[in-house]
DNA sequence: GGTAAAATGCACTTCCATTGCAAGGTGTTA
DNA sequence: TAACACCTTGCAATGGAAGTGCATTTTACC
């Protein structure tokens, strides 16, 4: 009874060696991690091959999108209760100027954004950036 | 008495024909835009120069950056008593999923966020997607 | 085991950002 | 104004990331 095969078999998501290395991969770190990071980690396995499978899984809400503004995609886990789609659930996410390093700081929901009257909100990025508790200690 | 060039040569950027055409082209534009577009508008000049300009501009607060999760940054002239850099003045940009258009809504200052203990807040990036009011009329 | 569908690997393309270098302008000083 | 240094511009080329088409392998299911 593995617990991932379990998530990924809840979603749908066939169950492969690539798929279950490759949640393992990211269940581990702690910090939103790009597509080269994923690469670097697994180089038998082919970028597509890992750009296809994070592609999934971000359909199918098992790991969510962070454009952190460095311009290169970052992806992270969701959490086991995410609800990466419904606004009101969304996080804030920190950027480290110095060490590069990208975090989810799933304890700060996003504040209610109000915009101008004719404008529809339907979903918030929230970027800080600044230093890290690891490199300001 | 040109009021761009004032402008220009109160940051020490030498005038040339070049800035302030891209100064006006982003000056009667009410969106954000991205190099490609600053291409189109000017075919005659080379996409270096364009970027190089922009990067000047950037350097001496003339432009901010957008960076709105498309992947492709944007530019937008700074207000008038912009302080781009000071944390207190970011306002929010909206980008519109339906016509792809970024606006400034300087009007709408991002709310004080708390981070955890160990972390500085350096600057903060906030994008709202969803239907700007041009599209949802 | 055999079959259909999905996943994987390889090659390739596209797009944007960025840099090196040479040529053209500009501003300054003697 | 002639000469010089410095900045700007244009051309060519590079690099990195994202994305696609197709052939091959793997998986699930009968």
């Amino acid at each position: 009874m593995n617990k991932i095969e379990n998530i990924l078999e809840s979603k749908n998501i066939r169950v492969t060696a690539m798929r279950l290395l490759i949640y393992k991969f990211l269940a581990q770190k702690e910090i939103a991690v790009t597509l080269s990071d994923i690469e670097n980690a697994f180089e038998k396995a082919d970028r597509t091959t890992l750009y296809r499978t994070i592609k999934t899984f971000e359909e199918n809400d098992i790991v969510h999108q962070i454009d952190d503004g460095t311009g290169i995609t970052k992806y992270a886990l969701c959490e086991k209760d995410c609800n990466c789609e419904i606004e009101t659930d969304l996080h804030l996410h920190f950027h480290c100027n110095n060490c590069n390093e990208t975090v989810c700081l799933t304890d700060h929901k996003i504040p209610q954004i109000k915009v101008p009257d004719g404008y529809i909100s339907e979903n918030v990025n929230l970027v800080v950036k600044g230093i890290c508790d690891k490199c300001s200690g």
